[in-house]
This record gives C-alpha cells, sequence and structure tokens, in this order.
RNA sequence: GCCCCCGUGGCGGAAUUGGUAGACGCGCCUGACUCAAAAUCAGGUUCCUCACGGAGUGUUGGUUCGAGUCCGACCGGGGGUACCA
C-alpha cells in the first residue's frame, strides 16, 4: 500500500473556491418553479479585518444555506456591508483618511478575508449601505413615511453623548450609558426627527406570539421592552391654599384599587406645571437644576435618595368629597413615562413609601393580605405590594385587587374623572444623529415654508466629499456650500437639514434590498421581493435582540402601510449564535498578553520573550483591550478554512459561547487530515462509481451500512435543529466505523464507496472544500456543490436487534439482547433468568415485573 | 428588586415522550513504531474498592417500578431590565 499524500488544504480550497465563483455555482436566480429559501447572516461594519465572531457566524449560516440547496430549495445567501457609522469619522479624525476612503478600503480587505472561508455566497449581490444606490431609496421611504405620519419632528428631551457629539434612541442607551463610547449620557433638550415606532407597539408585541422559529429568550427581551402595561389615567383638580381653581393634573396608575390610599400627588421637575412655578420660585428653580444633574446610570439612580419640594398647590381627591392632599416635584418621576405624574400611595408602593416616610405623610392600608385581620394590618415599616383583599375603600371593600381595578375604572369614567388606558414603555425611536458619515436626512427648512420635504427628483440628497474633520461637531454643519439650498416649495433661501440618520435605519432593510440590489427605480421589485422574503433563517448575535431586530420589525411594517409590500414581519426564523471566547493572559506587571506571545508547556504558562511567568485569565469574549484575539487570517493561513469552520461547529452548542483553543483547532485539523488518509486508503479498495448495488451483503456491511444511513438521518436532524456539534459528534462516529471496516469482498466494498459517499455528502456543509474534494476523487464529474441530499434507506434505519437494560428494583443489573419489538412475555422471561439478577434476586420471588418493549425491564422485589 | 436561562468526569459537552448517565471530541495514561522525538496506530480513562460490589448529574425534600429529565425549597453562575408609578 502506498504512503497516502497529505492533505495540501491550501492548493485545495484556492482551487475550489475559483471553481465555484467560475460556475458562479452559488448565484442566486428567481425560480417560481422551485421552493426558495433566504439564508441570512447579519451583514458586518466594515471595521478593517474579519474577527472570529464572523468567522462563526457565517460558518452556521452556509452550514444551512448549503444543507438546504442540497435539498433542493432555491437558496438565496447574500452579503453586503453596514458601511456607514462613527468608527469611519473616528478614523478620519485618527489617520487623517476620508471616511469614504477608510470604509471601502476595509470592504475590500474583508471581502478577501470572507472569501476565504469558502462560503456560499451570491456575491452578485453585494451591497454597501453607504452607496447612494443604496441610500437613495432609503430617503425616499422616509419622505414616504412622513407623508404617512410615522415621520415627524419633536422637542423633548433626549439622550446626548458627549463622547461621540450626537443625540441617540433609548434602545441605545446602556445602563444610563452610550452604547458605543460607553459614556454617561446627558439630558438635552432638543428639536430632533423621530420615527413613530410606538404605532406599532401593541401590534409588534402581539405578533411576538406568532414568532415561533425565534429564540423564547428574544421575543420575552422585546415583550419586556415595548412593556406594555394595563392601568388608569386619573384627572386631580389643582387649586391653591386659597381654595382657588388651579387647573387639572393628569396622572397614570396602574394600580387605581389602591386610590383610597392615596395621599400625596407628585410631578417629574421636568412637568409642565413645575416649570411654569419655577419661574417665580427661584428654590424650585433650583432644585430642578439639582434633580438634572443626577445622572442616569444605574449605580447613581439606586443610591439616589427621594427628595421632594412641596408645590403651593393641593389636588383634590376625586373620589372622596373634601379631601385634599399636597402636590410635590419628586426627583424619583420620570417626564417620559404615562404623564410625568402620579399618585403617591405609601402603603403599596416601595418609592411612595420611602417618600411618605421621609416628608411624614400618612400611610394608609388598603389592600391586606387575605387571611389577615384588616384592623390589626399595619403597613408603617414596608409596604405590602403583593395582591390581596381591599380594605378602608368605601365601595372596593372585600374586593380582590383586579376586580377592583375593573370595579374603580368604570366608577371613574361614569364620573367622568378618569378612564382605563394602556401604556407602553416603547418610545419613539429618534433617528437623527449630528454626524457626518451617515445618510442625509432629506428634508429642508425654511423660514417660511417650515420643515419641507425634497422632492423626488433631487434624491438622493448626497453627502459632499470636501469635508473637514480638524474639529469637533458635524462637518455638514459647517461645510462651506451643502447645506444653502432654496426652498423647493417656495424659492427662497432655505437650509438644508444637516444631521444624519441612525445607522441602525440602513440596516432596518437592507434584507429587502437583497433581493433586487441593482434595481434602481425603486428599493425593491416587488415580484422579486414576494418570491423571496421573508428571510427564512436569520442568523446572528443575541446584541440585537432589541436594537436591529425590533427597528428591522418596525420598517417592515411602516413599508406595509406605504403599500410597498404586503408583509408584517421580515424574519421568519432567527437563531442566535453564542460568542467566541479566549482565555486571557496577563504579565507579572500586568499587562495583558495575546495568544501569541505566551508559550505553554503543561500547566505552566510563561511569556516567550523572557520565559517570565505569566497569568493565566478565565476565558472571556475576544477583544482588543484584552488582547485574547486571534485573527481568522492566520488560522485559515496556518491550518485552513475547512478546519476553522470544524472547530467552529464541533464540542459547543451554536447558541452557547465557544471557547478558542489551541489544542482544539490542531485536533480539528488532524481530523481534516486523518479523513482525507482514511477516504484516499479506501479509494484503492472501493468499485468505480456506479457499480450497481450487490444483491445481498455480508453482515457486516450490513452494520456499516446501518451505520451510514443512520448518519443521514441523524446528521439531517441536527442541522435543521442548529445542532451542529451533534451533527459533528456523529460524523466522528461514522468516520470512525469507516475507518476499522475490513472490505473483504465485493458486496463489503460496495458498501465501503457507499458508506464513503455518504460521509462526503454530510460533510459537504462544514468542509466544504474538502468535501469537493473527495467528491471528485471518488470519480465524480459533477460538483458536490451541486449533488442532492443523500436519503437514507427506511429498512436501514431499524436494528432487527434490540439491547435491552434489566433493572432490579430501578437499578441497571445487565443487558440481553432481543429481537426488536419481541413479546413483553419473552422479554420478562429472557430477563428473569439473568445470572446477574438471579444473583441480586438472592432467591426472592418478583413482586412485580414492568417491561417497556425494547427499552427495559424492571423487576420489582 | 423584577423577568429569564443554566449547574452532568480534568475540560467542551451527549443523553426523543421519565427508561442502560457520561455519546463524540480535547486532555491525560499505557503500549507499538523510532537511536530519540514529533506524527501515526492500538488500548485505557466518572469516583471508591484488589475484587464482589457500591456511590454518582449544585444542595435538599418529594412524586414514580424507575428521575440528569417532573414538582417544592435552597445554593451558585450567567443574561435581560428597572425609580416604568
Amino acid at each position: 500500500m502506498s504512503t497516502p499524500a497529505r492533505y495540501n488544504f491550501h492548493e485545495t480550497e484556492a482551487r475550489w473556491q475559483k471553481v465555484w465563483n467560475e460556475r458562479q455555482t452559488f448565484r442566486a436566480v428567481m425560480d417560481r418553479a422551485r421552493p426558495k429559501y433566504y439564508v441570512l447572516e447579519m451583514f458586518p461594519y466594515p471595521s478593517g479585518r474579519i474577527h472570529m465572531g464572523h468567522v462563526r457566524n457565517y460558518t452556521q449560516g452556509d452550514v444551512i444555506a448549503r444543507y438546504k440547496r442540497a435539498r433542493g430549495f432555491n437558496v438565496l445567501h447574500p452579503m453586503g456591508w453596514d458601511a456607514f457609522g462613527l468608527p469611519a469619522e473616528n478614523a478620519a479624525m485618527e489617520k487623517k483618511v476620508h471616511p469614504k476612503k477608510w470604509t471601502y478600503e476595509n470592504i475590500a480587505t474583508m471581502k478577501v478575508q470572507l472569501k476565504s472561508m469558502g462560503l456560499s455566497l451570491d456575491w452578485s449581490r453585494e451591497i454597501a449601505t453607504c452607496d447612494p444606490s443604496y441610500y437613495r431609496h432609503q430617503q425616499k421611504m422616509f419622505l414616504d413615511f412622513w407623508n404617512a405620519g410615522l415621520a415627524y419632528r419633536k422637542e423633548a428631551w433626549v439622550n446626548w453623548d458627549p463622547v461621540d457629539n450626537t443625540v441617540l434612541a433609548n434602545e441605545q442607551v446602556i445602563e444610563g450609558k452610550g452604547w458605543r463610547t460607553g459614556a454617561p449620557v446627558e439630558r438635552r433638550k432638543l428639536t430632533q426627527w423621530n420615527l413613530k415606532i410606538t404605532h406599532f407597539a401593541d401590534e409588534m408585541l402581539e405578533r411576538l406570539d406568532t414568532l415561533k422559529r425565534w429564540p423564547e429568550k428574544v421575543r420575552l427581551m422585546q415583550a419586556n421592552w415595548i412593556g406594555k402595561s394595563r392601568g388608569a389615567r386619573v384627572f386631580w383638580d389643582l387649586t391653591d391654599a386659597s381654595g382657588a381653581d388651579r387647573g387639572k393634573l393628569e396622572i397614570f396608575t396602574t394600580r387605581p384599587d389602591t386610590l383610597y390610599g392615596a395621599s400625596f400627588a407628585a410631578l417629574s421637575p421636568e412637568h409642565p406645571i413645575v416649570a411654569e412655578l419655577a419661574g417665580s420660585d427661584p428654590g424650585l428653580e433650583r432644585f430642578v437644576a439639582e434633580c438634572r444633574k443626577t445622572g442616569t446610570a444605574a449605580a447613581e439612580v439606586e443610591t439616589a435618595e427621594k427628595v421632594g419640594y412641596k408645590l403651593p398647590l393641593l389636588a383634590r381627591h376625586p373620589l372622596i368629597p373634601g379631601k385634599t392632599m399636597p402636590v410635590y416635584a419628586a426627583n424619583f418621576v420620570l417626564m417620559e413615562y404615562g404623564t410625568g405624574a402620579i399618585f403617591g400611595c405609601p402603603g403599596h408602593d416601595e418609592r411612595d413609601h420611602e417618600f411618605a416616610t421621609k416628608y411624614g405623610l400618612p400611610i394608609l392600608p388598603v389592600v391586606a393580605p387575605a387571611d389577615t385581620d384588616p384592623k390589626a394590618f399595619s403597613v408603617a415599616d414596608a409596604p405590602f405590594v403583593e395582591d390581596g383583599v381591599i380594605i378602608n375603600s368605601d365601595f372596593l371593600n372585600g374586593l380582590g385587587v383586579d376586580d377592583a381595578k375593573a370595579r374603580v375604572i368604570s366608577r371613574l369614567e361614569e364620573m367622568g374623572v378618569g378612564k382605563g388606558t394602556t401604556q407602553y414603555r416603547l418610545r419613539d425611536w429618534l433617528v437623527s444623529r449630528q454626524r457626518y458619515w451617515g445618510c442625509p436626512i432629506p428634508a429642508i427648512h425654511c423660514e417660511g415654508c417650515g420643515i419641507v420635504p425634497v422632492p423626488d427628483k433631487d434624491l438622493p440628497v448626497q453627502l459632499p466629499d470636501d469635508v473637514t474633520f480638524d474639529r469637533p461637531g458635524n462637518p455638514l454643519d459647517r461645510h462651506p456650500t451643502w447645506k444653502h439650498v432654496d426652498c423647493p416649495k417656495c424659492g427662497k433661501p432655505g437650509r438644508r437639514e444637516t444631521d444624519t440618520f441612525d445607522t441602525f435605519i440602513d440596516s432596518s432593510w437592507y434584507f429587502d434590498r437583497f433581493t433586487s440590489p441593482g434595481l434602481e427605480t425603486a428599493p425593491f421589485d416587488r415580484e422579486e421581493n414576494h418570491y423571496w422574503m421573508p428571510v427564512d433563517q436569520y442568523i446572528g448575535g443575541v446584541e440585537h435582540a432589541i436594537l436591529h431586530l425590533l427597528y428591522s420589525r418596525f420598517w417592515t411594517r411602516a413599508m406595509r402601510d406605504v403599500q410597498m409590500t404586503d408583509r408584517d414581519e421580515p424574519f421568519d426564523g432567527l437563531f442566535t449564535q453564542g460568542m467566541v471566547c479566549h482565555e486571557t493572559y496577563r504579565a507579572a506587571d500586568g499587562a495583558w498578553l495575546t495568544p501569541e506571545e505566551i508559550s505553554r508547556d503543561g500547566a505552566t504558562v510563561v511569556r516567550l520573550s523572557d520565559n517570565s511567568p505569566v497569568e493565566v485569565g478565565r476565558s472571556e469574549k475576544m477583544s482588543k483591550s484584552r488582547k485574547n484575539v486571534v485573527d481568522p487570517d492566520q488560522i485559515i493561513r496556518d491550518y485552513g478554512a475547512d478546519t476553522a469552520r470544524w472547530f467552529m461547529l464541533s464540542d459547543s452548542p451554536p447558541e452557547r459561547d465557544l471557547e478558542w483553543t489551541e489544542a482544539g483547532v490542531t485536533g480539528a485539523w488532524r481530523f481534516q487530515q486523518r479523513l482525507f488518509r482514511i477516504a484516499s486508503t479506501a479509494l484503492e479498495k472501493v468499485p468505480p462509481a456506479g457499480t450497481s448495488k450487490p444483491a445481498s451483503f455480508p453482515d457486516a456491511a450490513i452494520a456499516l451500512r446501518r451505520a451510514a444511513h443512520k448518519a443521514i438521518a441523524g446528521v439531517s436532524a441536527d442541522i435543521e435543529a442548529f445542532h451542529f456539534n451533534k451533527a459533528v459528534a456523529r460524523l466522528y462516529e461514522l468516520a470512525n466505523t469507516i475507518d476499522s471496516f475490513k472490505a473483504a469482498d465485493e458486496p463489503a466494498k460496495w458498501a465501503l464507496r457507499e458508506a464513503l459517499e455518504i460521509f462526503v455528502r454530510l460533510i459537504g456543509p462544514m468542509t466544504p472544500h474538502l468535501a469537493e474534494e473527495l467528491w471528485q476523487q471518488l470519480g465524480h464529474k459533477s460538483l458536490l456543490a451541486d449533488s442532492a441530499w443523500p436519503q437514507p434507506e427506511d429498512a436501514l434505519l431499524v436494528d432487527d436487534t434490540v439491547t435491552v437494560a434489566v433493572q432490579l428494583n430501578g437499578k441497571l443489573r445487565g443487558t440481553i439482547a432481543l429481537p426488536k419489538d419481541a413479546p413483553k412475555a419473552a422479554a420478562e422471561a429472557a430477563a428473569l433468568v439473568m445470572p446477574e439478577l438471579l444473583r441480586g434476586l438472592e432467591g426472592r420471588a418478583p413482586k412485580r415485573v414492568i417491561v417497556v418493549p425494547n427499552r427495559i425491564v424492571n423487576v420489582v422485589v
């Protein structure tokens, strides 16, 4: 036997990539006769180089794409670039390179890197969101939404990121800090563009239940973010100390059942009534200013004491004639939620209790635990927030909380002093950004006409190239000429809007654009879009559970409302993959070290440069700051794309974090080599392709055939269920079985070829280059990428003999081999003569014997 | 605080509907090959015990002929979210 050649992945991977490219194997064309399958991974931001997170994401998507393709689906698997964004501007400031140049150079680099992974992508559909041919349609859609009342400008308190010098949407503030910079956000009152995402709050919440192929976790996060709560709005008459009418106060509450326990009213410091009073009250003005200073960071909020400022007003209780209560401005009342005003019920709310205790306000219990004597029940020390029975509340006494809510709301409505309402936590999407490298907002400010849309004929509003980044702030704003345009309505000099769109708009419809990427006259062709959409399988990081995934659901509905599509949801199936982690290393001086800077010998780890000891830290998400990054380029160069892909899929379930280890990679690499060797050795024995099937097989060959056909069924099910690690384990098993198979006669050799062919087809989605190579060596002229997925023979999926466990009182005593579906009596008889069982029985007679066919016999004494 | 998820060998992780716990891989050990090493190949590898056997899926209690899986309480880890009235 000749020594098998070593597998040259360099040459092989490049060769097959070239073949796929030249034959345009993965080009997608609409074909109504075939079922479509749209596989999409979240497109990358062109930051410079791909990282391991990309490799994991795109490997998973590629497995699905290639698998579905083999199963006969017309697969669309495109790739593009989320190309607008702040890093390009930061690069411009630091490296004096234009954002456009920087972005396109990064795209070029990353495209080469992605191509080296051997992904089954249709590159002819590549798009970049910074291309005017893309964003012109975005501008047009925005104008349509504006026209339909889904976009508006409003002055409001907004989140300002002081590092990026721009406003942020609510979703982009994480624990009081900017999502990109981590800087504590400031509150500013500004006039900004908003999209009316709240218009769809209820629909988006309701439809979550129908997204069966989304992770439960993501649906839950979105539901919490939308935050629907039922309650009531209640109107309180305000008077001053003399009893003179001072208007009405509207509050929101989810606990109208506790209205009889009210002891004060509190307004947000930003409430209009407070603002008005502050004009003539310097003390109040100081209080409001003080509240504004307190940050919104989680730690600050938690420790901040509840403080109030008593206003010269009294509120009349809507249900208790003659009862009035004090009115405060209070720092814990938010202007953005409800009506910016509350009533305080200290007996049944933590915050109100703290506030009332501090200011000596009455604390009256109006709900008591069901089995407690109401007279003995006190909430002086702590509020009672659980369900119970209403007390001290006139017509509500004796009711449960839910009944009381319904009863009091109908009473309030009868009296005309309140109404039942639904409140959402979700707020409208603030989309203007005071930045250059984004899609210009197509609007013109005119002194006479107000804010005017840019006419269709003037679209796209293109970014000017000649901008400077020598100063902070928005380069568009200080551009000498760009913003000076005439009003399209009256022709007088106007001013162009210099804000650009939040880049999350760019990514809210790119999946639609992929269905007709070159179309100039519209964002997409209706028929193409109707054929390909929705995305059947979307894959990306869970960090977008709210941001991108919520915005995309909104944009899809907005397009529907302006009659562009008839679709409600963009993504039929969603999978969120885990992060790629790596150990961290620190030198004695505390400096982080890269994996290349260290050397490992058994348990000891030292620094390569000077052999000094290195402290090994826990595995964390790969990040530049901790230096625990491994460059995919390097891995692909040293081990090949197939090895990187195989390792990404083995071991860890795809939704969980994966720890990247050098040992794991070399293990994956050795397996590629071993496979090549197993196949090469076997190839010398097997009959040529197309040899007809023998009439019968020896037992060993039947066992091999069973193993191969079971692998088909198992791997298929595993891929469908995103259990790639289990599919990998099955493939190892099949490889081991093939490796140890001795093909003595012709039927056995035929079975060996069959098993090899099945194996090669099963690894096709995972290690496509090696599989394509072996497929060719097996004597096939056509591409594996164009071949159908193997079909298992049903007869080979079931065994004719099964191993049945025999237990004594539930403890395993041994196993017996029985024909499949043997009668219970036969199983029992076979078990009862087992020596291991008899020894355990010690002569006792069985009280009961439980037989589960094909599984277990349990003897009970 | 509230909501959700997860605790299985030295490690990553398997285990349809409750039915032989530890598949598969990594690591480690032994042996073969080699002057030697690497690579490769063969065997072993949950723990205790020489063995027979026993124990074992975070802890603890329960349901069941039988529990990693179901139920209760607790401990630990992770994620989401929050003065949301």
